[in-house]
DNA sequence: CAGAGAACGTTAGTATACAAACAGTATGTT
DNA sequence: AACATACTGTTTGTATACTAACGTTCTCTG
């Protein structure tokens, strides 16, 4: 390896943002393999529903982590699978709100198990202590 | 918190996945205000010409983390920016080298020291042992 | 109660990201 | 030389993800 040409310290390989998108990346790929039909801003989005019942599109987009663009185009594909509903709010006219239809009950249970089998599967090349590690550091850098 | 109605153990918010697609959105977001005209792979894709020269498109998609459907978009915006340059390879027809303009190159440099303060600030919330293991647990996982 | 400001949902535009299918080119084997 | 295989770049379609702008509705304050 020359070192005259390279810059120099910088490594793309070792960079957290090169890394962290490579980590996503391959997460999302097992997590696709698992959960049949879902994927997994949809899965997160149906298990808000199901942890809090029906909700705002706005709010369940905050509590995803999904702007409000990112969250309606979600809840439209959801829409159209049928597992979840829209209706309004008799109290505020702007809200719609999200509920998991009896399809999308159905589904939940069955799609919780296959998460956490990818979960597994994307902490596989660690240990477990390192797993608790990566766990707390993300949850930290969040 | 009522406890009969929730799903017995899986707290999404302690997911792996839900928190490196979270904190992945975080470095963006980051990214883009220190680094200016240049999203993460755009600048990662430039990082790698810099590094090793001129380079084919697919090549240099693999060694970004990107498919070829990808790394084509991102050389397309880069091309319109007239920081990279596009030409055949003499001695493969499939090819077309991928190589930074001098527009790019004066670029290149700058952007490096932004994305290094990026890194920082993605990083702020660790201390220096936590950030070192972040990056190297996530190392490991990729 | 009137007006300001905030929140909701929607739309348009841009940028990753991947799957699947494709034509053109290169390579290896027989 | 012929042929299968593999690789390159391209296109289409779908799914996040964010910005900015917009009209509607709500809430708060004067």
């Amino acid at each position: 390896m020359s070192d005259e040409t390279r810059p120099r310290d910088y490594q793309l390989n070792a960079q957290v943002g090169f890394n962290l998108r490579r980590a996503n990346q391959r997460h999302v790929a097992i997590f696709q393999k698992h959960v049949d039909g879902l994927t997994p801003t949809q899965f997160a989005a149906m298990a808000r529903v199901h942890e809090l019942g029906p909700i705002s599109q706005n709010r369940l987009g905050r509590l995803t982590a999904m702007d409000s663009a990112t969250i309606k185009g979600v809840v439209e594909r959801l829409l159209a699978k049928s597992l979840v509903a829209l209706n309004p709010d008799p109290d505020d006219k702007r809200l719609r709100l999200v509920s998991l239809t009896a399809e999308g009950e159905a589904l939940i249970g069955a799609a919780t198990e296959q998460a956490l089998a990818a979960r597994m599967d994307t902490l596989a090349p660690l240990s477990e202590a390192e797993a608790v590690q990566l766990e707390a550091l993300l949850a930290k850098l969040v």
